[in-house]
Parts: structure tokens; sequence; C-alpha cells
RNA sequence: GGAGAGGUCGCCUAGAGGCCUAGGGCGCCGCACUGGAAAUGCGGUAUGGGGCAACCCAUCGAGGGUUCGAAUCCCUCCCUCUCCGCCA
């Protein structure tokens, strides 16, 4: 991913304000810029010797058809102005390789500038869109104990691994054993709930939202892993089957977006729109401690993504558009939310604009993460090639990529067995999933 | 996994060291002819980079090599197809 080098000519200064509100080194600016300009030299002079080259060559051709000696004098002199010119030319091509290196490396680390209305700042300055639905407390009043005693008459949520217990729906220890810490076991209607929900957003984004449905390859190779930016920004977050030098994909976001790398969409194509459900693996380098409990945080878990193709004038819309799809999903299962639009320093470095949907998690009173959704102009496609054209015949300009959960399972899993729980330790099930499931509550068994 | 055949312009295809500055056909666009269309004729039809421009450079699956010169010869890799083996 980068910012294009023609803009960088254009407007050096909106990129070099992007890098400094993201927090990021904006001197790369300056030193893109001069190694562009003695790209530029050297590649003025490359293209001239090459010309002079075909020309000498097509001469000696010419000379020999013509009668010379292919070893006679005449030929001689051409052939070592040739070979002159083939000096140079190499001597050129090992300088303009060495800058081409430098310049990408210089491009690959200045961010993709945020939108004018991101607001500037840390994670203190995220703004608070909207909130939805009511926000439970942990502690709450017995239903029909009136009159009781204030300090008896509440019952405790419990956190999602409770209730899961109590349910025997996951297998946590089981998971463990069979593959490592992070990597759930879903058991009975744990296993329905993951099926359940897969389903329910995807009939969703594909009957009602005009999504396409991808069903992708789970691992990667590596040029597409390079074409979103996993490697080298996030390798270490990936896993690698090193034998094949195939990756896990982190997201289907990898594998989807890279559907058409390469590629140019004709005049009438865009917007593509494609709904895609995948595990998605992640190493969590780094991240030893944090939410070890339950399943807010794991190797493996399940997401369907989608992941829109737009003409240029038509992604702010679209984010916006594609926000509301991801919303439309947690009421309908009646879960409480809030929409966080990102600051410059809390969204990273190649996004132009992103929300982060949170859905409340009454158990453990804590606001989780379940999607996040991205525009980012023509940052990735520029890394990828994916190009359109405006008319017919017209020259082939960057789309826009925008991407966002609709949604990550665990935690909306987490934020229903805290939402639905009652006292009895069973949980009502959302009525988007009854069918599905065949039940309307998951009582623990006797 | 084994054996064979292939990968050339949007599609089909020619091409076998210099006449390739990649030819032809189809499709598409424009113009002419027409009342309008078909047919026909003429012209145009890739991507990236450099240059005010004329124009130049690169790209024939990818990367190396040989050569004054590579679509063409050599090496490595990738992919597709056919047959065989194995297999949910």
């Amino acid at each position: 991913m980068s910012v294009g080098l023609q803009r960088l000519r254009e407007e050096p200064e909106v990129i070099r304000k992007g890098a400094l509100d993201k927090g990021e080194d904006a001197t790369l600016v300056d030193a893109a810029l001069a190694l562009d300009a003695r790209r530029r030299v050297l590649l003025g002079e490359a293209d001239a010797r090459k010309a002079e080259r075909n020309t000498v060559s097509r001469q000696i051709g010419e000379a020999i058809k013509g009668g010379a000696a292919a070893g006679g004098p005449e030929v001689a002199a051409l052939r070592a102005a040739s070979v002159a010119a083939g000096e140079r030319i190499s001597a050129l091509d090992v300088e303009i390789g060495r800058v081409d290196a430098e310049l990408e490396d210089a491009l690959l680390r200045i961010p993709n500038p945020a939108d004018p209305d991101v607001p500037v700042g840390d994670a203190d300055s995220n703004v608070t869109v909207r909130t939805w639905g009511e926000l439970l407390p942990r502690l709450q009043p017995v239903a029909g104990e009136v009159g009781a005693d204030a300090s008896t008459a509440t019952w405790e949520r419990r956190p999602h691994w409770d209730v899961a217990e109590r349910l025997r729906i996951f297998e946590l220890e089981r998971g463990a054993k069979i593959a490592g810490s992070g990597f759930p076991v879903y058991r009975g209607a744990g296993a329905g709930l993951q099926r359940a929900l897969i389903d329910f957003f995807l009939t969703v984004h594909i009957r009602e939202n005009g999504f396409t449905e991808i069903w992708p390859p789970a691992v990667v190779n590596a040029a597409s892993a390079r074409g979103t930016g996993q490697i080298p920004d996030k390798e270490d977050q990936m896993y690698v089957a090193t034998r094949d030098e195939l990756y896990l994909v982190p997201t289907a976001e990898v594998p989807v977006t890279n559907l058409h790398r390469d590629e140019i969409f004709e005049a009438d194509e865009l917007p593509v729109r494609y709904a895609a459900y995948s595990p998605c693996f992640r190493r969590e380098a780094g991240a030893a401690g944090k939410d070890t409990r339950g399943i807010l945080r794991v190797h493996q878990f399940d997401k369907v993504e989608m992941v829109l193709f737009e003409k240029p004038d038509a992604s702010a819309e679209a984010l916006e558009w594609m926000v509301g799809r991801a919303e439309d999903l947690l009421r309908r299962l009646g879960l409480a939310y809030r929409v966080l639009l990102m600051a410059t320093r809390d969204m990273g470095f190649v996004q132009a604009k992103k929300y982060d949907l949170e859905v409340w998690a009454p158990g453990v009173e804590r606001w989780l993460e379940v999607s996040s959704c991205s525009n980012f102009r023509d940052y990735q496609a520029r890394r990828m090639a994916i190009r359109h054209r405006s008319a017919p015949g017209a020259r082939p300009e960057l789309v826009h990529t925008l991407n966002g959960s609709g949604l990550a399972l665990p935690r909306v899993v987490a934020a229903i067995l805290e939402t639905y729980q009652d006292p009895d330790g069973s949980v009502r099930v959302p009525g988007p999933l009854q069918a599905s499931l065949g039940t309307d509550v998951l009582r623990p068994p006797a």
C-alpha cells in the first residue's frame, strides 16, 4: 500500500500533514520526492541509451543483410557502440533498481492521509457517533420481587464463560488439548449458534443488501498477503505453512480483495460488493495476557466480511452504508451497541476513515469490538493495481476499496450469552436464530 | 505424485535470432455508404513509465542467462490442459 507518486508531487503538504496527524514520520515525504526526482533523471538517460542500442542493433542487422561481412570493420564499429551503450545501461539499471527500492520503501512508510472529517488525535479523540439499545447493568433487580430487600432482590449477570460452562456449549480446555490455547471448540448448541449466526449474517447480506457471496480459500500465497499489506507489516500476526509458502488468512479481506488484483473493471461493473464467510487465524503475538478468559481473543474465530470495490466518488457514501448494514445485524439480534468514529492515531496506517462497532456485554460490563469498517480510498488499490474505467475506452484509474466485518462471531456470542441470560442459567435465543437452532431458549442440562 | 502438451494484444491465432516497430481473424469504437439498418470500405482499438510535445522506454506466464540484438536459444519457477496413480 502506498500513497500515489503523482499526488505526492502535486500536494506534498497534504501528505505531510496526514503523516503527522497519524503520528508518523513526515520527513519521508521529502525523502520520497528527492528519490523520485533522481529516479526520473536516471530513467531519462537509461531510456535514451536503450533507444540508442536498439537503433545500432537494427543497423547491424541491416548492414549484414546488405552484404557487409559479419566480422568486417563496419559491423565491428557498430558492435562496439552497442556494447558501450549496453555497459552504460547495465550501470544505470543497477542504480535505478537501488533508487526504486529506496523509493518504494519510503512510500510504504508514508501513511494514507485521513479524510478531512476524521478527528485528529489518539483514542481519547474517538467520537461516539451513536448508541443503540439498553445498556443492561450487571446487577439487576429480580422480576416479581419488588417488595424484597434491595441487597437480595438482585441477581448478578455472569460473564459469558460462566454462562457457557453451565450450558456446556464451549470446550475450551479440550480445544487447548487438541490444538492449543485460544482454539475454542464449540459443542452442541454452541456449535449450532456459530452456524446459525454465519447463516443469518450471510443471508441478510445476500438477499437484502445485494452482496454477492464468496467462499474463499482459508490460505493465500505470498503475493496476496503482500497485496493487502499483511506482509511485511503484519507478518508476525499470521500463521504460515512454510513448506508450501501459504499463509492462513487472518480475515476474508485478504483473499476476497485479492480476487481483483491486477484487474481493470469496465465502466458499468462497479460497484462490486462481496460478502464472505471465512475462519480467521491470528497469532495475536504481543497480546499475551489480554482477554485470556472466554472467547474474547482467540487464535481462530469465524467472521463474515464485507468487501467493496467502488468508484472513487462513491466510496464515502458506501462506507456509511456499510456501517449501517453491520448495525442492522446487531439491532435484529437485539444487542446494544455504539458506533465510534476513530481518530487519526487510533485508526491505523492504511485507513482513510474507520468506524468501529462495539457491542455491550453486561456480564463483564465492557464494550466489545465486533466490527471495524474502513474506507481505504485508493491506497490498497494502488498496491494491488485494481483499476476501473470511468467510461468505455477511458484511461484506467484506481478504484476505492472498503471492507468491514459483518460481523465477527465470538464477541457477538459473548454478548448474546450475557444479554439474554436468565437467573436460572438459561439463555433466550434471539429471534433471527430461533428457526436455525430449533428452539427459543437454551437450558442447562439437568 | 508420474508422463506428455501448452501459456503471445479483450478473445482466437501466426511467429522458430535482425523483414516483430508482434501479423491476421473476431469483438469493440469512429467515419463513409443508407430513409434507418445489415453487408461493405477506411481508420482506430493493451498496460505501465518518461517527456510541453514530436516521440522514447519497458512488458509475448514470472525471474535469471547467452548475444551487438531474444516472443524466438539456455536455466529455474508458476499456472493451464490431457492421461495415469492416490483420494474426501
